[in-house]
DNA sequence: CGTTGTGAAATGATTCACAGCT
DNA sequence: AGCTGTGAATCATTTCACAACG
């Protein structure tokens, strides 16, 4: 009875699009309209929602708070989830200045780097951190993510790192698959494969 | 007969190892090897490459530089893919110097901004143009790919500038969904949605 | 009425099993 | 013997159809 991954996906779609017509003072909504939103059918959505509980009301819709906090917990996205960056290079500058995770429980809480030279500095108010200090700050800050933003080649050393300081999870951005044992959730983010989806798209669709 | 999504995923996973034997001088590989490199069954890969011919040879395996142009055609890498980008924040400049798109068929020949403080710098030996220019330029300089990275309430505005210019694909890195005709593919990068999967991830999995 | 929740049917993707080639 | 290509079977996901509810 466990859930579909495309299930879950779907649901941080729901939830962002939930928080838009909440800020906009909407507070019931159809599974017809979340569908119209994001481009699903109806069904779909009540069969997403329906994985979890009973969230709706039958001839109404679905109360939005309610919806919304209901998602929120099965994404697990009501506990906070201080996440540690490693390689602040361009891209992981980007991410420590990317402002939608500050609207959410995710937060970037420490920084680290291999290059002697950018230790020390001060990126969007995070100090840099030596790798040599990683075990200490991520236990001693409780730290439950690993950002991964370094090249290809340190990349899996810097999993195992992560792995030893018992991290929950690891967001990777290096364009390798990362071997780690099963108990550590892995995403990746690899732009050179978007692009050849892309391309693939762009290339038979015409 | 037209091809699965999720095969389209994995052709590039494939690409990738390939390419790296292929550097290594190995020349031929088993479909049970590509398998375990990236984490399939054999059979999957079998299945995946059977849909757009017959790249194997019983008995041997594959042969690599043949496979790796068979795949490269299928993707539609084998052509140029030169693209503009909109937004030169830190994301932007992240992708400005991301070295991976320069080894492959893509690359971000033109760069734009609609700061007048960021129009006119070089950034990684690109200028960055005024959103004026954008029109004159793609069509000048036959781009075919846009890539978003300007904040969300600005990307449908630029996704339509876009279109306008006649770009056949965009990689879009703003939280929202763009709305485009059918002829554009779309593929989107989203960073908290790539953090949501990892928190539920590492709330279900321990 | 309009809208949810959900079995049942349809579609899509993966895995199995094996014939056939080298 | 070793390995590919593929029809058939299994498994997963989506869509349909509709009963039940406010």
């Amino acid at each position: 009875m466990s859930a579909p991954r495309p299930t879950i996906k779907r649901l941080s779609l729901y939830l962002r699009a939930l928080e838009e017509w909440s800020a906009d003072g909407v507070t019931t909504i159809s599974s017809q309209q979340i569908g119209d939103a994001i481009g699903v059918a109806a069904t779909q959505v009540r069969k997403d929602l329906g994985q979890f509980g009973t969230f709706g009301h039958a001839g109404i819709g679905y109360a939005i708070g309610e919806l919304i906090e209901g998602i929120r917990d099965v994404l697990g996205v009501n506990q906070r989830w201080p996440a540690a960056l490693v390689g602040v290079g361009n891209l992981g500058r980007a991410l420590l200045s990317y402002p939608k995770f500050s609207a959410t429980k995710f937060e970037i809480v420490a920084a680290f780097d291999a290059d002697p030279a950018v230790v020390g500095s001060v990126i969007s108010n995070r100090t840099v951190h030596a790798m040599s200090q990683l075990k200490r700050i991520i236990t001693r800050r409780s730290i439950k993510l690993g950002i991964i933003a370094v090249p290809a080649p340190e990349a899996q050393g810097v999993a195992n790192a992560l792995v030893r300081c018992r991290v929950k999870g690891i967001l990777n951005f290096a364009p390798i698959r990362l071997g780690v044992e099963d108990s550590v959730g892995i995403v990746s983010v690899d732009f050179s494969r978007s692009l050849e989806q892309l391309a693939y798209q762009a290339s038979v669709e015409p």
